[in-house]
RNA sequence: GGGUCCGUGGCGCAGCACGGAUAGCGCGUCAGCCUUCUAAGCUGAAUGUCCUGGGUUCAAAUCCCAGCGGACCCGCCA
């Protein structure tokens, strides 16, 4: 018989045996919670009940004695997977029966081969992960390169789980910078890029927008003079000389695109104003606007198609912030959002009362917040009528919706207050099960040592570099470590290994802390990496390649160390971390369970010989072990989109 | 000022959703292991007020409250 999930029959087992138990010795049909934990020990068996210390006081007994009675009202003649049931200091141990448990596992695992784990949900949905949606001004940055890698995953977990997915990348080109871009490149005659577009995009961008905000501020100084008081003057005067120092940085790397940009900005008369207007032009549909913004749109996105490529993250949409305005879908949100009585115009804007949503709906408690705390409002156009972020965002949401029964929003942390702010208009349109079913996945920043990464001033890392220079030391480690290969095999080896560490990397970590990138961090080669992982298979590939026969003479009992056993458990326990990631997303417990089931078949492998083996009974059966687990470690690698390579 | 998230050996992290028996792992340090299945590996040693203080509980790194420290947000930016 083939199981699908080989640890959950034993713990129903348990289950079952402790509620028989219960009702014949206590005579108690609930006996509370029948949650089990892992003994910290594998003396006291592979699952421990602590109910006795919970129905002590309730039976006034001591916690040993309710335990050792409970033991001896257990019905042995209906074990199956267990071996024995103990009663230790007031828990209750079941110990496995490892011969059964160890034939039933290895053999599901060896025969569900690529799905082994991939435990199916009941309840299948139609889900959009809406991830990476870098804006398109400048390459994607490590900073950034977060949230493809968790978006992915995410992905990959609920197709594994049996939902409909569809990836979505939100193209944000409505916004004040995509003018801004647009602008620095038609000053320039709308070159060609002579490099990858999108870090050509990104000079561009930089240097444009730190020439406009210059400009802008020295305007501001000079109004300020006259009518402000001393100390705004001097904050101003601040602001000027900092952007003054990145002038000075950005004309030192790019002298010759920097002059130029600088000399057509003089000129031209307003450069702030032109790039207002180009905006508003933009959001209207001018043709003209149309034209030029998405062409330096796409040029920045063809690099980006580029990048993702190259790590494996692809999507099933690419979805233009535009499209939703020139359709009309934004002004007909807020044409329904006016109709409420949430919406107000001060000073020539519209603001939304996000507070006053969540009161009239009592929401506070269900999102999670605090009574007295008063959601700040959300401003949904400006005073010349033009859209903002959030209010294109609550159109783009009810079309997610139109497709998907669920929507993941994969964004930094920092705008959790807009994707609330964006929930309670939902709710106040009225779409409560939209609001309900839209999950925001916060992230936590990546930082620079010593600064932190900013877009505007071109500081930043790229995943383009972050990527070749992992390729590159992936490549000098391969030909340091196995200089027999030919120069091909290297650099097919160096390529994944080197990619599967930054995404393992970027991963790896739990997505609500930040991070301080470095290089050693992300180009880690040693145990908890990916290149550990994919060198434990190779490793158990090359057992069973040098092996070169089928197990069929596995004597499953025979597998009594420890060590053994101990992998026996971590394989049979895969579907288990499956599920637990797929229902509370969180793609890490992948790669630290991949990381472990590494640690212990190093162990194993390093003390106990496989094909060696006596007599072959057991040579056998800690060869199929060896299969389950190459199995195992490829189904993991998988979810995070890590190669698991049969050489390296 | 208000909100969200984070705080675990020198450093980087896991464990916290669902409270359980001696708090795991890696780096770094020290001492070892390649004529035996890939040494990107393994073994051993040293290193802890689980931020602090209260509370709940038979039991708290885990739950609750308060405080401290850090990041982020509170914009007619996205």
């Amino acid at each position: 018989m083939i199981v699908e999930n080989p640890f959950a029959e034993f713990r129903k087992e348990c289950e079952t045996i402790l509620a028989h138990a219960s009702k014949k010795a206590l005579s108690e049909v609930k006996v509370g919670n029948m949650t089990f934990n892992k003994p910290p020990n594998p003396e006291f068996g592979q699952l421990a009940s602590s109910i006795c210390f919970e129905l002590a006081k309730k039976f006034n007994q001591k916690p040993a004695d309710l335990a050792a009675k409970l033991v001896m009202s257990i019905d042995k003649k209906k074990f199956g997977l267990i071996e024995k049931v103990s009663a230790v200091g007031g828990y209750i141990n079941f110990h496995l029966n490892f011969a059964k448990f160890s034939s039933l596992t290895l053999q599901a695992v060896r025969h569900l081969g690529s799905a082994y784990g991939f435990i199916k949900t009941g309840k299948p949905l139609k889900i959009i992960v809406e991830h990476t949606s870098v804006n398109p001004l400048h390459p994607i940055h490590i900073g950034q390169a977060r949230n493809p890698m968790i978006g992915d995953a995410l992905a990959r977990i609920l197709k594994y789980r049996g939902h409909t997915v569809f990836c979505h990348y939100y193209i944000d080109d409505v916004g004040r910078q995509s003018s801004v871009i647009a602008y620095g490149y038609d000053k320039l005659g709308r070159p060609k890029p002579n490099e990858k577009p999108d870090h050509f995009v990104g000079k561009i961008y930089t240097i444009t927008s730190c020439l406009v905000e210059l400009n802008r501020l020295k305007k501001k100084l000079e109004n300020a003079k006259e009518t402000a008081p001393s100390d705004e003057v001097a904050k101003i005067t601040k602001q000027i000389d900092e952007w003054m120092s990145i002038a000075a940085e950005l004309k030192e790397k790019f002298p010759a695109l920097f002059e130029r940009l600088l000399e057509e900005i003089e000129k031209a008369k307003d450069a702030e104003e032109e790039i207002n207007r180009l905006n508003l032009a933009y959001e209207k549909g001018e043709p003209e606007a149309m034209r030029l913004v998405r062409e330096v749109s796409e040029l920045c996105l063809k690099g980006f198609r580029e990048t993702l490529e190259r790590v494996g993250v692809s999507y099933d949409s690419w979805d233009w912030e535009s499209d939703l305005v020139w359709s009309g879908r934004v002004s007909e949100v807020l044409q329904r959002l006016k109709a409420t009585p949430f919406v107000y115009t001060e000073g020539g804007v519209l603001e939304f009362d996000a507070e006053k949503v969540a009161r009239v709906f009592k929401l506070k408690a269900k999102m999670g917040l605090r009574e007295d705390y008063e959601v700040p409002p959300l401003t949904l156009t400006r005073a010349d009528g033009t859209t903002l972020y959030t209010t294109r965002d609550v159109a783009y949401t009810l079309q997610k919706f139109n497709r998907a029964d669920k929507v993941i929003n994969v964004i930094g942390m920092e705008q959790s207050l807009a994707q609330l702010q964006l929930k309670l208009a939902l709710h106040a349109l009225g779409y409560t099960k939209c609001a309900d079913n839209l999950g925001h996945f916060a992230y936590n920043l990546v930082t620079l040592p010593g600064y932190k990464m900013s877009s505007r001033r071109g500081r930043y890392i790229t995943l383009d570099e972050v990527l070749d220079e992992a390729v590159e030391r992936a490549y000098a480690e391969v030909s340091k470590r196995s200089p027999q290969l030919t120069e091909e095999e290297k650099r097919e080896i160096a390529r994944f290994v080197g990619l599967g560490a930054v995404r393992f990397a970027l991963v790896d970590v739990d997505a609500a802390k930040p991070v301080v990138f470095t290089w050693d961090r992300v180009l880690n080669f040693e145990t908890n990496s990916a290149p550990y992982v994919q060198y434990t298979h190779a490793r158990a590939c090359s057992i069973l390649r040098k092996a070169a026969r089928e197990p069929e003479k596995a004597d499953f009992s025979l597998l009594k160390e420890p060590l053994e056993r101990e992998l026996v458990l971590t394989v049979a326990s895969f579907p288990e971390i499956f599920i637990d990631a797929a229902e509370y997303l969180k793609p890490n417990l992948i790669a630290d369970f991949a990381n472990a089931l590494s640690d212990k078949f190093n162990t194993f492998y390093n003390a106990l010989p496989v094909i060696k083996a006596e007599p072959q009974a057991l040579s056998d059966a800690r060869l199929a072990l060896t299969d389950a687990i190459k199995i195992v470690l490829h189904n993991a690698l998988s979810i995070i989109g890590v190669v698991a390579p049969e050489k390296m």
